[in-house]
DNA sequence: CTTCATGCAAAAGATTTGCAAGTTC
DNA sequence: GAACTTGCAAATCTTTTGCATGAAG
């Protein structure tokens, strides 16, 4: 990084940036460039999206950043807090991008792959209360609801 | 399959082998040997286990069943509601037989790797309120929670 | 200049697939 | 016999690593 960074860029994604900076600094790393560019490319994305994904983006947008420097980059970025892998249900590993949102949970339709994002206070509450019963200091959770949502219901053939 | 089997083989792995014939008829797929052993390996295990530790097991009882086997038989187990694939943050991929199991979900200790299951009824309600609220009709759910168990929290070096 | 980072290509794993031979109905 | 299975090896895919070269402090 010599000029300038982050021209035209949000102020969601510098915030990141300068989160992310903090961050390696403590560990005596460096917000390079391509680094840069890849905070850029996660910040500009919605919802999940696999690894590749972001690569392709990259790839798209300046062209920097080999998949080697993405796969080294992306647990560096989930331990700044600036996104997370997301549950897995087989498929290939992906990712979400938490930094400056609210924490929400998943709805999932099994048919078609639509997410829908809810907020549900009531079940960080009782999250706290389980932890706690068994002696747990809570951390982290993940939380996906699977169903059917009401378009493919509504597409759905008359049962058999 | 032809001379008896399932000697030797507790209530639930034969109610399991029954189920998984059914469903296999269902589709004109047969109960093999193979796959019969592997339902009694998934069976004997308990709580969530890696494709390749299912695969030892295979090998170090009757020897039979192969790595391609097992990864083909895997999906129709799922399907036929004898195991489910478990939750990934990450890592490889793995299962937990649930058939004859009481639904439950689990509290992970994000040091040591301890998992304590629990059921929280309270939970399960919300969930239902949640998906009707989207109109989505609930088939399943992930839900995990992540912290430092009490063994590790007295373990722990103080905060520096 | 000393340490850290990058890109590329090779390596390592994990999963899937093609196919000839063996089973089951 | 026809259809379904298996095991093996080869093919794919995904992720990780080694290393020489290029930045950053």
């Amino acid at each position: 990084m010599s000029e300038g960074r982050a021209e035209g860029v949000d102020g969601r994604t510098r915030e990141a940036l300068e989160r992310f900076e903090r961050f390696l600094h403590q560990r005596d790393l460096r917000l390079t460039e391509a680094r840069a560019a890849i905070v850029e490319a996660a910040l500009a994305r919605q919802g999940h999206y696999p690894i590749d994904e972001l690569i392709a983006d990259l790839k798209q947008r300046g062209i920097r950043g080999s998949k080697a420097t993405v796969y080294r980059t992306l647990p560096l970025l989930a331990e700044a807090g600036i996104l997370e892998p997301a549950i897995v249900a087989g498929d290939a590993r992906s990712y979400e991008t938490t930094f400056g949102r609210h924490h929400h949970d998943h709805l999932v339709c099994s048919r078609c792959g639509r997410v829908v994002e809810f907020e549900f206070e009531a079940f960080e509450i009782l999250q706290r209360e389980v932890a706690s019963r068994y002696g747990f200091r809570l951390e982290a959770h993940h939380h996906e609801l699977v169903g059917t949502c009401p378009d493919c219901q509504a597409g759905e053939p008359p049962r058999g």
